[in-house]
DNA sequence: TCAAAAGTGTTCTTATTACACCCATGG
DNA sequence: CCATGGGTGTAATAAGAACACTTTTGA
């Protein structure tokens, strides 16, 4: 076995992907890492995985380690592992993504992680590590599942109006969608209960209300579904913020 | 950076689940194993990834020197890292899956591989650590990706007939699928170019060849599509040969 | 009374399903 | 002449796309 002793001298990190949704706009969470490599940068929290430990396990405990965040699921995607990724040796590295109600966790960062905080997706850049491509990795992993598979159920509270719903929609695939179409398909996949409630204290006519069927939408979870409806024109792409003669010339 | 060292005592693999089609069954490449652990047993062809190497160099590199096998497109799938699934310490692995024309490569293997050989997919079972289920999420993962890109270009030979497409399609996705619904669907893919020429020497009413188009095959790579035919009855699921009880009673 | 977002139906087109018989060849 | 697999069409249904006006509320 002694020739193989040279392989035994990496280490395996995770990474979490972990998104929310708030005032319409697809956030992700990250931390200020509190030590070094890449200091006082913006990463994704991951961490080092234990020896005596699965991968899955890790994913969560470094989660909850990080952010305070417990009980979330998450789905493995992607293991990036070019060799000089990490400046303390060879590290690869596993990344989970999950999906979460933002106001439904209260955030506390450890020591490692100085602080927790979400971001608009739209504005993330210059991530420590090579945590820009892996988040778009899993940003586009969580545009094909939305396609095969219920999502908001971890998004929205409890209560919400297919407007709501409809923004995530759009959001996740940066598109627009018809209105009257996608109502159409979403109600008639009998997966939303109308509360037969309304909004109050807006300045507008009041959205009616619903929830999941929490049934039905674990059906959908195990059975998949297709959810495909054509896009409206192109949202601005992600990343890459345009400059303002670029924005005036795309007239 | 002392307190790190303890991560470095890891290693990884690469593990390669190589599909081919051949006699209208779904095969997958395995190798004995000339050397512990599991030495004498069949496994998937992977190695351990070295320190200096990208991880999908590493997976090229392996499944050459195994079988053999070169310029093969290999994408990778997911990670396993239970903690005790190698018998020589913490090693966690990376399952790449590719589809290849079995005729047109020849399989060398090497020492370390005592033996390469083709097997049906149906009747593998017991491979080397846990490479029964690595083998079981790659073909799943050929289940999905048949239905969002088109497959059979790297399985089928450079002329084939409508039926051994069709066939293919059945043997990845486990089922009966209609032929004239088939034909219509995939035909109007317009993916497919009639040689006007037909089988010769078949005992029976001979059949018009077909090729890829390149060109098609290849834009349908990049952006994908949806081929979704409803399925027939089911045929005998993955795994566990039927009894000759089972067999009877299922009538 | 205005602004803002909610809510609502129909027509057209395209894709999918179900289904059964004749054809060409070699043995 | 028979066994074998090749080849073909249509009608019915379902799903998706396009599209514009009225309603309700608070300010």
């Amino acid at each position: 076995m002694n020739e193989f002793n040279e392989y035994f001298k990496s280490a395996f990190t995770v990474d979490n992907v972990i998104f929310g949704f708030d005032e319409g706009d697809l956030k992700v969470l990250l931390i200020k890492r509190g030590e070094e490599p890449y200091q006082g940068k913006w990463a994704l929290p991951g961490y080092f995985v234990y020896p005596n430990e699965d991968l899955d396990a890790a994913a969560k405990r470094v989660l909850e380690e990080l952010t305070g965040l417990r009980n979330v699921y998450l789905e493995q995607v992607k293991t990036f592992g070019t060799v000089n990724r990490h400046p303390f040796g060879r590290v690869i590295t596993v990344a989970y993504f999950s999906l979460i109600k933002i106001s439904h966790y209260t955030i506390q960062p450890s020591s490692i992680a100085r602080k927790a905080k979400w971001h608009s997706i739209a504005e993330v850049d210059g991530l420590a590590f090579d945590h820009d491509e892996i988040l778009e990795a899993c940003f586009n992993r969580l545009k094909w599942s939305v396609r095969s598979r219920p999502v908001g159920f971890e998004l929205l509270p409890p209560k919400f109006t297919l407007t709501e719903l409809q923004h995530l929609y759009e959001a996740i695939l940066e598109t627009d969608l018809d209105k009257r179409n996608f109502r159409k398909k979403i109600l008639s996949m009998d997966l939303l209960i109308d509360l037969d409630e309304t909004q109050e204290g807006v300045a507008h006519r009041p959205a009616r209300l619903y929830r999941f069927d929490p049934k039905r939408y674990e059906q959908f979870l195990a059975e998949g579904f297709n959810f495909e409806l054509k896009e409206g024109k192109k949202k601005e792409p992600l990343k890459k913020k345009q400059t303002k003669e670029e924005v005036a010339s795309s007239n």
